[in-house]
RNA sequence: GGGCAGGUGGCGGAGUGGUCAAUCGCAACAGACUGUAAAUCUGUCGCCUUCGGGCUACGUAGGUUCGAACCCUACCCUGCCCA
């Protein structure tokens, strides 16, 4: 009964390329809500063709309001004659969407869960403040999971100086190190994946016991969530045809673009998009990114889609709708 | 027409008489996931199976051998070179 104390979140949420943004704009706009990424990639400036960001979609805004003006119905662009103010409406079902969490740091700086639920939680607690409804959009379960499980990050964050000691150990020798340390994580922790066995040893080298940081807290919303996919075949084919898009919209100079100011090591570049044309890049350059190049980031879109509905498959609260109908009237009966 | 190289599991590609249902990579399928998560990692991967094993397989057809993907013969196909 508490629980219908808490301030109501949505959250749509699905592999990607299913139309998320489109659904969630739509929605906002009907439900008078404002839009939170939570989405690992879109954070990055720059960063736009590769990974989908389509501010389009977001609606006119302010700045652009003079350029698209419908008078008596139809489009006009950039009329020079002057229509009286009050004769002008914007479309009203295209309206500018508040979104946020998008563009927000440079590829140069670190970003993960953590502060991406710092961030995030402001942003919902201020959308609340103003009487809006949030909606958390995006296809990164674990950062969702972070807020809607309410995820206790340990104190410590990344260190790289116990990251480079931890270099020069064998995993078996780091198993023995955290045999030492903390027993009970051996039964959870994935020891042969490196990048576990490194992070739980450090923060079990900074004095604290991975086993008993890792817990979900209390909710802090009483949240709805919508889940959007489509049926395998279909999904990889929509992934193609957004993968060819890209490409034709200028990736590789988006890409070359982000190498020249960050340099070609920067963390975020090994997203699929990016690190399948640096390497294309590696051995061709300046040359026409090629058939195979732009197969293989469809085939690692389509892994990567896959591996999104692996997360997404276990959380059994996810409701699975196929239209903006049915999200409608599951929102409609939820926030009441 | 002649010479050379080669035909192996969905693809690439090892193997060159027994320990080969066949290393490995890719794809595919399934899964894991608490500070890199579009990342990282794991399992399965000829067919059947009561999980002991059984069956069919390395271009096709024969042969040698106790035993052949591996050796021999013929044929078919592919690539390169010479006519």
């Amino acid at each position: 009964m508490s629980k219908k104390k808490l301030p109501k979140l949505i959250v749509i949420l699905g592999p990607t390329a299913t139309g998320k943004t489109k659904l969630a704009v739509a929605l906002a706009r009907k439900f008078n809500g404002e839009i939170v990424s939570a989405d690992s990639r879109q954070v990055y400036k720059g960063m736009d063709i590769g990974t989908g960001k389509d501010l389009s979609e977001y609606g006119l805004s302010v700045m652009s309001f003079p350029l698209r003006i419908v008078v008596r119905g139809k489009l006009q662009r950039g009329s020079r004659k002057t229509i009286p103010r009050s004769r002008v409406t914007a479309r009203d079902d295209n309206f500018f969407v508040p979104y946020h969490l998008i563009n927000i740091i440079n590829p140069n700086t670190e970003f993960n869960v953590a502060k991406h639920k710092k961030l995030a939680l402001k942003e919902i607690n201020d959308i609340i403040r103003r009487g809006k409804l949030p909606i958390l959009v995006g296809g990164t379960g674990l950062y969702i999971s972070a807020i809607t499980d309410n995820l206790d990050f340990p104190a410590v964050g990344p260190d790289k100086k116990t990251r480079k000691k931890l270099e020069k150990l064998s995993t078996s020798e780091k198993i023995k190190l955290l045999k030492k340390l903390d027993p009970a994580a051996l039964k959870f922790v994935d020891v042969r994946n490196p990048r576990r066995l490194d992070r739980v040893l450090e923060v079990c080298l900074a004095g604290y016991k991975f086993s008993e940081l890792r817990k979900k807290n209390k909710p802090l919303f009483d949240y709805l969530q919508l889940g959007v996919t489509f049926q395998k075949n279909i999904l990889d084919k929509r992934i193609d045809a957004r993968v060819e898009k890209m490409i034709k919209n200028g990736l590789a100079e988006e890409t070359k673009k982000i190498m020249r100011t960050y340099g070609k090591n920067t963390a975020p570049l090994q997203t699929i998009g990016y690190k399948e044309i640096i390497d294309f890049l590696k051995n061709k350059p300046g040359q026409k990114i090629d058939l195979e190049t732009i197969n293989l980031i469809k085939i690692h879109t389509h892994q990567f889609a896959k591996r999104q509905m692996t997360w997404f498959k276990r959380n059994k609260k996810i409701k699975w709708i196929k239209n903006k109908k049915e999200a409608t009237i599951l929102i409609k009966r939820f926030i009441i």
